[in-house]
DNA sequence: GCGAGTGAGTCTCGAATCCATACTCAGTTC
DNA sequence: GAACTGAGTATGGATTCGAGACTCACTCGC
């Protein structure tokens, strides 16, 4: 139960603020669905781990549980627009990652194949704001 | 110890994978600095757990810790170049917890004044992506 | 029809963390 | 010289994690 209103940051971290969340989201994002699936692509997760966080993510509306077989039940997890929303999230850690360290895969543009970034960006005034710009205040 | 070479966001995770870090990055990049400031304004951490996060944080690189004092020994913790690059990440959580829920706080452009949001960006095509073009592949 | 296999989890239990609270230590202020 | 402050450390019970075994409901090959 989050405390009535606090830092938006905070209260996304209760969320998705552990090692496993949002490694599962990306692999989400990528297109796996399956429980079996996850648990293979998602590098050393116990299967009770990916159970509960599976749950915690359904009960948070960031994936919903869909059974494309009922008879033996098997389940696969898709993420609303909540979820892709998280996008972003694994974009940011994935660029920083990627500039400290040598890793194996990278996040790239599907249309034009150039690394991607990921920036401020204005939307009322149309235009991207350096890093130095941006500043949390009291609302 | 990482093992040799992963993803990127499996690697971040290691170093911010939790509930407290990213707050404690936050809260430096609005300017708090010393050990009693972090433990008031990260609410609920304990001082043991701010401790520790800032040994890591140091170890790994992304703050350095400044003695302003000697004598009694008084230490100031800034961020690094690499820890302002975490900037983004805490930016991209905040987007999002500002989008599902109410909160006191939000992130604006200090210049105009609106509210930004997190987005990618191609630097070689110098364009934005929308973030379904955005993919992890293998380098 | 039967034994092996598979997908989707659950169970167990020792190990590692977490968290609240108390305490320390070196000055500083009243 | 008593109380306070800033920067942590120590302790110990509660919680969570993680490796691996286990379950359950089928399906497939023979």
């Amino acid at each position: 139960m989050p405390r009535k209103v606090r830092c938006p940051v905070a209260s996304t971290l209760d969320i998705v603020g552990d090692r496993w969340t949002l490694q599962v989201v990306r692999d989400l994002l990528r297109g796996h669905s399956r429980f079996s699936d996850l648990r293979d692509t998602v590098e050393g997760i116990p299967s009770s781990v990916l159970s509960e966080r599976l749950k915690l993510l359904e009960r948070e509306g960031v994936v919903t549980r869909r059974f494309y077989t009922h008879h033996p039940p098997r389940a696969e997890y898709v993420l609303t627009a909540k979820g892709h929303g998280l996008g972003i999230v694994v974009g940011a850690l994935s660029t920083w990652g990627e500039k400290y360290g040598e890793h194996d895969l990278s996040l790239v543009d599907n249309d034009c194949g150039h690394g991607l970034n990921v920036v401020y960006h204005c939307p009322t005034c149309e235009r991207m704001a350096p890093r130095n710009r941006a500043r949390m205040v009291q609302a």
